[in-house]
DNA sequence: TCAAAGGTACGATTAAAATCGTACGATGCA
DNA sequence: TGCATCGTACGATTTTAATCGTACCTTTGA
């Protein structure tokens, strides 16, 4: 019923970009990963992946003793998710309006520009 | 010194929208703008709006009973730093996966395409 | 075979964000 | 002038996220 609606902590995202990027992994390889950029204790990485399980956020495969973790949603639906309510919230639902502030930003580079050319024009031709 | 290294909070940011829009506010009147749309006790807008303050994100003009608040940093500065964050932790600092993402979502209407690509075009232009 | 290594379970704690209750000072007007 | 109204101050509480410590089970290899 639910499973979807309430959007990922941060942390929480930190375990699900480990887990889009490598598929379904051991809490001892995510653990890994997170820590190559952050520093937590084994426990509360894990203890945090038995809290998404859950929540539903995670789907877990006990067969083994490593359990195995993957993520229940995909990438892709969660962050249209999140960046929906980051338009939403920032820029009144106004998608230009992120799209000008971003290349105002100088967060855009020359090669970026080209390609997001690339994607308007292809979504041109699809729906002429 | 800092002021600004530190990303607002949801209901911080709330508030910031609010003094963006609307310039140098009382509580009260942020206060109203706030419930129009959430519901929150007045002391709760004014002690966040206080903290704020403190922590230097408000300017406060006292020289009237009724304090009046006004946003330090403006608004393009903030949520271009906030834009920054958002394409760094989802986008891996891509910008045009970040809008790839946007258009597929459909969020993007077609005028709205339109648009982003009349920036686009003024943006060539400037650059060449 | 037994101890070290590596796993899970889970209550408790800490940290941060958000909210509220209560006290009390100023203002205005009947 | 006195009381209702509107304001600020601020400690305390609640809520949520994040972290950790400890207990205990399983596997493995000397």
């Amino acid at each position: 019923m639910n499973s979807e609606k309430n959007e990922p902590t941060k942390a929480e995202l930190d375990i699900l970009t480990i887990l889009w990027k490598n598929g379904p992994s051991t809490v001892r390889f995510v653990h890994d990963q997170l820590n190559t950029f952050k520093e937590v204790n084994y426990t509360t990485t894990l203890k945090q992946m038995q809290l998404m399980a859950e929540k539903g956020m995670l789907r877990r495969d006990e067969s083994s003793m490593k359990h195995v973790y993957e993520a229940v949603e995909e990438e892709k639906k969660t962050k249209g998710l999140l960046l929906d309510r980051f338009v939403d919230h920032l820029y009144g639902g106004s998608a230009s309006n992120l799209v000008m502030q971003l290349l105002d930003n100088k967060k855009a580079s020359r090669a970026e520009l080209d390609e997001i050319r690339a994607v308007l024009d292809q979504l041109n031709k699809e729906n002429s």
